[in-house]
This record gives structure tokens, sequence and C-alpha cells, in this order.
RNA sequence: CGGGGCGUAGCGCAGUUUGGUAGCGCACACGGUUCGGGACCGUGGGGUCGAAGGUUCAAAUCCUUUCGCCCCGACCA
């Protein structure tokens, strides 16, 4: 096409309000702009790019045989309310009435629809497996939205939902789904990782996260580069690092207005892992002391698993509760319910004396107190893997796909049955899959970029090749860049012409930022000896190549 | 929802402290020169200063309310 013809609006300085690296060069490339805070509008360009990504999506689905459908936005609130969710999803859901008043939403996901679909259209076992798929719309209103496309109110997503018989079927379209995911981010030339994750609000027991690593990424990932282990630190286990313990006799020190593990870890100079941290929570009433080592952060998710919802306790509360002020509270000697990181099982500790301005030395887990013992602590760079004790390190990743096994968390309650063999009705066991397109080009700017603009994947990238007929004042070049433009999309190759009456500098500029893999530089210097130019958006390197030679070194 | 920041031309910003005719750079239009890494000179168009109310002879500037956007946190199919 002819960048004459395409609105393709870039900027030479970045809006104030961008952050993200891929924010930044989608609104300065002319990519995107934003009508709303989560809501974006895509440019012919953009467009194209997610286009690309929806086409591999497509591909790799019809693969594994899943089947294309397109479901509505809207949703009766009937089907949300049979499943629970219209009352445990909150502000998040947008929700509107109809003329008649009838409650509706704007679907934020498909499960219930999916599955109410399934219910009607699924009688027997000889129905299934099922595999649908759509690339649709979802509506969040989210608490808040960021970094461009990357966290917001509007947008596509591919989603799969598996229908089986029983969970061998399930698994087997779990790990068709798995595969399938691998060869698209791969297509989609993207560094990511597959990694255990929590099912939260999905419900079902098992889910992988695909995490493209990021420093504009909101989640973070455990990862073990000797066993492979790979879990989202919502999750993921680990081991602190060990340390060596003195013989301490258990005696108190005399510690002054030094409260927190900082402070005394100065004031006695011993490393904070020595320490254990004492937290009192209150969960539905009764008070919960959690201990973790001095170094460590305790992990709300993983306490919330054992003790339920929890909030921490306030200042009097602690008094009230331990005799004691925050600060000097020690796991000895109490009545309540204590739950205790497992890496404090050995060794010996300092900690709050249970007495004001004191603190304990030589405290014996097992001997000064007794607790339950479960990893309640957040895994952190340097932590050891659980499975093989190498060191984990901790990475920052956008979340660009994920999958779930459901199993009947729907199918029961919206009485999606079959009847098997024997003639017994049976819920159908369900999966759901998801993947973000835009998240997919996001997180390929935020891997593939340099000063100067975007790098794009040739698989993603809205066009194969930028013709840059430099001057095109000159007839022999902007011939010649015809030619060159009609044979290369004879081939199949799309082809973006910069057929700008601008200086050369700009094109440069332009073609630098928007990030078109190969340029083919036409300058008038080069013509008169019937060269061209083929330069690597990458590596910036450029060949001269015979104008005649052009179509077979592209194709 | 809590904390912080910002709303002045399409974009980036100054002006607000100390009230007194709304500015700069880029972009845009026209003319000329230039033409391989965001050219130069000249001329010109473009603003309810986020909105509403108030104080004042006079408000971008002071006061009150409100809306929007960004960042950190909480939250998160």
């Amino acid at each position: 096409m002819r960048f004459s013809k395409l609105l393709i609006p870039t900027l030479r300085e970045a809006p104030a309000d961008a952050e993200a690296i891929s924010h930044v060069f989608m609104l300065r490339a002319g990519y995107v702009r934003q009508l709303a805070a989560g809501l974006y509008i895509f440019l012919p360009l953009g467009w194209r790019v997610l286009d690309k990504i929806n086409a591999v999506l497509k591909e790799e689905m019809e693969a594994i045989g899943s089947q294309e459908i397109s479901m509505p936005i809207l949703h009766p609130a009937e089907v949300w309310q049979q499943t629970g969710r219209w009352d445990v999803i909150g502000d998040e859901m947008f929700r509107l009435k109809d003329r008649t008043g009838r409650d509706m939403c704007l679907g934020m996901t498909h499960e219930e629809i999916m599955t109410w679909l399934a219910s009607r259209e699924i009688r027997s076992y000889r129905d299934l497996p099922q595999v649908w798929y759509q690339i649709q719309t979802k509506l969040r209103d989210e608490a808040r939205p960021k970094s461009g496309v990357l966290r917001t109110r509007e947008f596509i997503m591919k989603d799969s939902y598996s229908f089986d018989a029983n969970e061998e079927g399930l698994e087997k379209n779990y790990q068709l789904h798995a595969g399938a995911y691998h060869k698209i981010f791969k297509r989609c030339g993207l560094k990511f990782y597959q990694v255990e994750s929590d099912p939260g609000m999905m419900g079902g027991a098992v889910s992988h996260e695909f995490m493209a690593p990021s420093p504009a990424g909101e989640d973070e990932v455990a990862l073990c580069n000797k066993c492979g282990y790979s879990a989202n630190v919502e999750l993921a286990l680990s081991v602190p690092s060990e340390i060596k313990f003195e013989d301490w006799l258990y005696e108190e020190v005399h510690t002054p207005d030094k409260r927190t593990v900082q402070e005394v870890s100065n004031f006695l100079k011993l490393k904070p892992a020595y320490f254990i941290k004492s937290i009192l929570v209150i969960a539905e009433n009764t008070p919960v002391l959690a201990l973790v080592r001095g170094d460590q952060e305790l992990h709300e998710k993983k306490l919330s698993k054992i003790i339920g919802a929890h909030r921490p306790a306030q200042k009097t509360e602690v008094k009230e509760i331990l005799g004691v002020e925050a600060g000097f509270i020690g796991p000895m000697n109490q009545k309540v319910r204590i739950i205790a990181d497992s890496c404090l099982k050995e060794g010996i500790y300092v900690s709050g004396a249970n007495k004001q301005h004191y603190h304990a030395k030589g405290i014996r887990p097992g001997k000064n107190f007794t607790a339950e013992w479960h990893d309640i602590h957040l895994a952190k760079n340097g932590d050891k893997c659980s499975k093989c004790g190498a060191e984990l390190k901790i990475e920052k990743c956008i979340e660009i796909g994920n999958i779930f096994k459901l199993g009947t968390k729907y199918s029961v309650p919206l009485k999606a049955v079959f009847l098997d063999e024997n003639g017994s009705e049976k819920p159908v066991i369900m999966g759901s899959y998801g993947i973000g397109p835009a998240r997919i080009a996001a997180a390929a700017i935020e891997q593939n970029n340099d000063k100067d603009g975007i790098i794009w994947p040739k698989s993603i990238a809205p066009f194969d090749i930028e013709i840059l007929p430099l001057n095109m004042k000159d007839s022999m070049t902007v011939e010649i860049a015809e030619k060159l433009y009609n044979d290369l999309k004879e081939r199949g190759i799309e082809v973006l012409m910069d057929d700008r009456d601008e200086r050369a500098g700009v094109k440069f500029k332009d073609a630098d930022l928007i990030g078109i893999p190969t340029q083919i530089i036409l300058g008038e210097k080069n013509l008169k000896e019937g060269l061209v130019e083929i330069k690597d958006r990458r590596t910036k390197e450029a060949k001269k190549v015979r104008v005649e030679e052009v179509v077979k070194v592209i194709s």
C-alpha cells in the first residue's frame, strides 16, 4: 500500500502520559490512539498487526480441531446468575438494563455463554469432544487500566473452550492447547515461559499462564534454570537461602525502641535472616500469628489458602491479644494459632521477647514454640528451587495467555450434561483457554525495539517490506519504485511504499519508527549504477543489490 | 478505593509563587531556497487556559466544587 494513502500519524514526540515502551511506540508510530482510559482505537497499522496475529491464532486453533464461532457480547443476567458469578464478580462487570428493565451485562469472558450453548446442543457422549473458539471483544471495568493496550477495559481475546466426557479427554485438550500456544507464541516471535498459575476466580484445579518476560509486565514469575520449575510468584514455592546458625543460648536482650526487623538487625549487628518476623492477622474474628524469616515477606495469598480471608491486626488489637506492643512480639508462649514458614523449622533465631523494649535471642523452633508449618513466604530472587535446590530467579512478565482446567464448575450449574455409554447422565468436563492478541503485539514491541522504534518479528509485522524512494521528484526513482512495488505485490509480498514527497531523513526516521523488518532504499546515486539497498531493520545492515535481483533476493 | 502528579493550540511545554491585552518549539497553510538520517528563511491560520460557581474594577493565575488523564498501591477473567 501507499504511505500517502494510509493514515499513519507518526509523532516526533511521545505524548506525556505514555510510560511503557510499547505504549510510547504504538502512539508515536501511529498504530493506536487513546479514546479514554483503557479504550484504544487501532489505526490501520495497528489493525493489520492484530490481523496478522489473529491469522496465526486461527491456523493453530484449526490445527487442533477447534471450531470458530462467534458469541454475543451482551448477555442476559440469568446465565451469570446460574453460575453465581453475577454476585461473585463485583464492579469489574459492566451491568445494564434493557428497555424492559431486564438485567444484562457485557461479557468479560464467555464460560457461561459457551456452557449455555453446550447445555442446549450436547446430549450424548457421541457428541463429544467439542472445542469451540472465537476471537471476540471482552469488556471489563478494570480498576486501573494501564500501560497502553496491556491492560484495557475493552479488548479482543481469543478464547476457546473444550467439552469432554471425562478427565482423560480434558487432559488431552489441555495438552493440545498448551502445544498450540507454544507454536503460536513462537511464531509470533516472542520469548515466553509456561508457568504454573493460580486459577483464581475461574475455578478449577489446574492452570498455566504463558508469560512474556518484559519490564512492563505486571506479573512476576519464579524460574529455575536447572530443573525448569516455573511458577507465578502468586503460588511459587521456594526455599530461602541457607544460613549458618550460631549456637546461642536463650537470653533476653535489651533493644530500646527498636521495633522493625531492620532496626533490631542494625542494633544487634545481625543479618535479618536470623530474625523471626511475627505478623498478627485477624481471620474471621480469630487472631492468627504468621511467622516468616526476617529477610522474607509474608505471602498473603498463600496464607489465605490456609486460614481463609484475613486482614492485618491493628496496633491496639496486637496489644490486646498478645499483651505486648507490636515490634516486640514473639511466638513464645502465645495462645493464638501460629502458622510458621517451613524454613523456620530448623535454626536458632531472634524475635520479640513479648516484653517492651526486649528481644529474645536463641529461640529454637519446636522447643520454644510450636506452630503449623507451611510455605507462606513470597519467593524472591536468590531463593532456592523447592524441587532441585538450584537458585531461582524472578522475572517480570506480561501474561499473554492462559489455560484452565475447569472441570464441572460451569457445566453443573448450567446443566450441560450428556448421557454416557451406560445411559447415565453426567456433567461435561470443561477447559478454557485464552490469548490476548493486543498483548502479544505489545509484548513483541517490548521485546523487540531500539532507540529508533519498533522492530517487528516478520510474522506479525504490518507489512513485509517498506520501499523508500528517497526522491519522489526524480523520475527514475519513481519508475523503479513503482516497478518493484508491483513486482513484489505480484509475489504475494505485502509492501508499504513511502511515496510521500518528504525529505529522505523523514522517511528514514518514520521507517525505523514503524518497524517493518526490511527496507528497500532507492537513492539516486545507487540507481544510476542500477543498485538499490536492502536494509535489515534490526541490524541496520544494508547490502547493495542490482534492481533486477531485488525480487529474487526478497522472496 | 487509598496515595501522588498533571489538565494552557494537533504534540511537547513556559506563564500560576506576586491577578493586569495568552506565549515558545514542533506540526499545519502559502512563497522561496534546499534534498541520503526528523532542512532553512519569510508570511500566516489555529485557544471558551478541562468544566461550573465564587472573590475582584480585572482571573490561566486566588477560593470552592466537579470532571478527566497518568503513576504507585489495593483489586483483577
